[in-house]
DNA sequence: GATAATTATCGTATATTTGCGATATAAGAT
DNA sequence: ATCTTATATCGCAAATATACGATAATTATC
């Protein structure tokens, strides 16, 4: 959040922008999506779908693991991610809260 | 969005990366609260409410509106900016649809 | 017409994001 | 022990984002 003056606002509203973060690129997006369509965890698939590197892959992963909407378990030699189901329905109440009351003039 | 490969990924997958990315700071939505919460617009408020210089807030609009999630109307020398109903309804719908179905392993 | 008030834009500095290849790390298979 | 597979991390280059002051542009007001 290049060079930001966060601390100035609400708990609510730091916290908020971080899920937005996470979720403001369309490779990050494609990952949620995919974990919500399969209730078991994937991996290496994920990679394979997506037009990206391994490398840029893993690093998408990391963003979305520390804003704590997903959540990746070792499981032999590979790691399986899965959707952090108490950050996600957090996430979508701060969502509907935000959109929630519209009212236009 | 850095160097991004952005043409690769459904147009829907863009689209909501779009809506977060414009979400994705404490500012914007600091904004996007207070607009809500008035459904008179306002404009010079903003400036006066947010610890950002007038340049920084105005840059802010101009994101917002660029993402289609406001509107600016120029009323004499000021500008009344409001939400688009239409494009945060459907940015509800987005983050309805993703954290709706959450399955975790 | 000059002045004040409001907003947008320009220029610039700094920080972050995105992407990749190369390399490290870890675990299973041969 | 070596090789293969899967994943993470490092180092780098290029693009964006954030913030500010200075300045333009617009409109009321005097």
């Amino acid at each position: 959040m290049a060079y930001s003056k966060a601390e100035e606002f609400s708990e609510q509203e730091i916290a908020m922008a971080r899920f937005a973060k996470a979720i403001a690129h369309p490779a990050r997006i494609a990952i949620l999506k995919m974990l919500a369509r399969r209730n078991t965890c994937i991996c290496n698939d994920l990679v394979e779908a997506l037009p990206l590197a391994q490398s840029t892959v893993s690093q998408h992963l990391a963003e979305l693991k520390s804003a704590g909407l997903i959540r990746g378990e070792i499981d032999g030699p590979r790691v399986c991610y899965c959707l952090d189901e108490k950050a996600c329905r957090e996430a979508r109440v701060f969502f509907d809260k935000l959109f929630g009351t519209i009212k236009c003039c």
